[in-house]
DNA sequence: ATGAAAGCGCTAACAG
DNA sequence: CTGTTAGCGCTTTCAT
């Protein structure tokens, strides 16, 4: 009972049968005699028998693993959606493993290749560092030489499988509130991504109204945004004496930042400065004041990441490969709250 | 180039050597020629060859994973937790493995057993839903017996090695900062676990002090200390006409909860109530009002949480096992912000 | 219905 | 310094 790691082999010694028929009533529903199977399973459980993944990973030729790229998992945001995905991958007898990169594309290259030397059955890029641009670009062609099938939450990859939330729409419904509201000079805090769709939406809503978007009122971040992002910028923006009534964050970690620099600097939300954020994170609502917000739907984007990685992945098994690249698309919702002022223009 | 998955056997051929050597480049610094080394790394390259993880963990007996057990990503305290273990062990060449297991104790074996087929090297218990009371406990009887390395965070179970937060000093400082601002009428909103050192440090604070707690202010949760639950409680506790001047609450999640459900019923904090927390994630900073809470060092506590893990790890590969089990502790810091009113008591 | 045997891709002696 | 060989623990033909 105190040995160590039991193997098939004492399993079948000890029930005298032959490893074979172990592996048999271990895979296969029938095709070994119930007297058999009885025998064995008893050993199996008074051994107390776990059978070792690796090996059988190696015949299989699949891990039930799944690989994920995100960036950290000290935004709300990305907690959240690593949860629902791992609850989904559960139930379909997948098994999850994130990898936090931190803003370095080292690390994220890292991580790839990690999934790829553990064999992974698929990689989600819930963001990367990796240039689109390139072609050729490295660690790309090395998941596509290795057969693995992505899916990808980041629109820059169009090509591939992905699910995508129309953030194009969503900033623009934010920014359209906020110009009923009245608000001409509106900041935008922005994010990493260079040609980004919420920067893209919000002007979008500009156009639509025949307003012209102050140019100078346009910030991006070049690493990630964070809060600590969100607060330096509107620190900067208001000692630098640009002149606004309202922001327009990226996501609800920069609106905190940008609420909290606001506090600092004696300004009041919304009678001074209106904020519309981005994402919907449970804080949002329990915030003074409440934070009107573009909503994303977590909870259905990782269903639907979820499923169509292991469509693709179960397809290619049965060797249909070749699919064309499915696109999800998602609504996003606005959820107006107090930090806008005024709710009449719902 | 466009092959699928070389193998160690493509790489020799191309490189015209034998399988042996170029797992020798693969794994030994010297022990083969310059030029032999040059040649095969040169097509290891060519080949984008990715060496086999699953292969390599059947014979070195190691996989370089660790598995972690933590109640679910959206409390911020255990996604902060997670990104520290991860970045840690990242850069000590493991890679981290997590299991939320979402208070379903069927999950969290589900989990264990999972990681013992996938045979990681350690496991590190954040929290544990699995009954301690029963010494043969069949989760842990099984880790045992395949010699996985444990840590744990969860002081129920200091006769392993653990790291874990002085929680009866953190609670008393908190509560003792209540008492001195000459609150009587405390509420208890605690956590899950029954013989919980919050309480023993909040009860502490009152003998101290030689006064008597109200019992009928002690709440404690049967699932998880969310939101949700110190949500709920708040209500519960002031519509059932419970009379109270402050709230200690078991974390942050449900401090949030206090005051959300504190703000609907129009209840002024800190004038009418005052509020503690626990932990100090963020968010209990940019709270209105900001929260008084007590912190817990969480990259100190991850950094000791990994080191330990793998010392034992690798105290265990070179054969010195049977060390008695190392407890290490950490004090909290009471952080005084505007929720509980006066900072004069500091 | 079951056993024998051939690997999966790699590392680790053991020779030379 | 390098090649040959024997496994690691399992699944999977192929026989019986």
């Amino acid at each position: 009972m105190k040995l160590i790691k039991p193997t098939i082999k004492e399993v079948a010694q000890e029930a005298g049968v032959s490893i074979a028929t172990v592996s048999r009533v271990l895979n296969e529903k029938d095709r070994v005699k119930s007297s058999t199977r009885q025998k064995v399973e008893e050993m199996i459980h008074k051994l107390n028998f776990q059978p070792d993944q690796n090996a059988r990973n190696m015949i299989k030729k699949e891990t039930k693993t799944i690989g994920i790229i995100i960036p950290e998992l000290s935004n709300e945001y990305w907690s959240q959606l690593v949860d629902v995905l791992q609850d989904n991958f559960w139930k379909m007898g997948y098994m999850l493993i994130v990898g936090s990169i931190d803003r370095s594309l080292e690390k994220e290259q890292a991580f790839v290749k990690s999934f790829i030397e553990r064999r992974v059955d698929g990689i989600i890029f819930g963001s990367s560092l990796t240039p689109r641009s390139n072609t050729d670009n490295h660690i790309f062609n090395l998941v596509k030489q290795y057969g693995i099938p992505i899916v990808s939450l980041d629109p820059a990859f169009r090509e591939m499988n992905c699910v995508l939330g129309d953030h194009v729409q969503g900033a623009s419904d934010g920014a359209e509130h906020l110009i009923r509201l009245g608000h001409r000079k509106i900041a935008f805090i922005g994010g990493p991504t260079a040609p980004d769709s919420r920067e893209l939406g919000f002007r979008n809503a500009f156009m639509l109204n025949r307003l012209i978007v102050d140019e100078s009122l346009i910030r991006r971040s070049d690493s990630s945004a964070t809060f600590q992002f969100g607060y330096q910028t509107t620190i900067d923006m208001i000692s630098g004496g640009s002149i606004f009534t309202a922001i327009f964050c990226y996501n609800d970690a920069t609106a905190f930042g940008a609420l909290k620099a606001l506090a600092e600097k004696g300004v009041r939300v919304p009678e001074d400065i209106a904020i519309v954020g981005y994402d919907d994170v449970q804080m949002a609502s329990l915030f003074k004041p409440a934070l009107t917000t573009v909503r994303q739907p977590i909870h259905e984007v990782g269903e639907a990441l979820a499923k169509l990685l292991i469509d693709t992945i179960e397809a290619g098994s049965n060797g249909v490969r070749e699919v064309p690249p499915k696109n999800i698309s998602f609504k996003m919702q606005l959820i107006v709250r107090e930090s806008c002022g005024s709710q009449l223009e719902n």
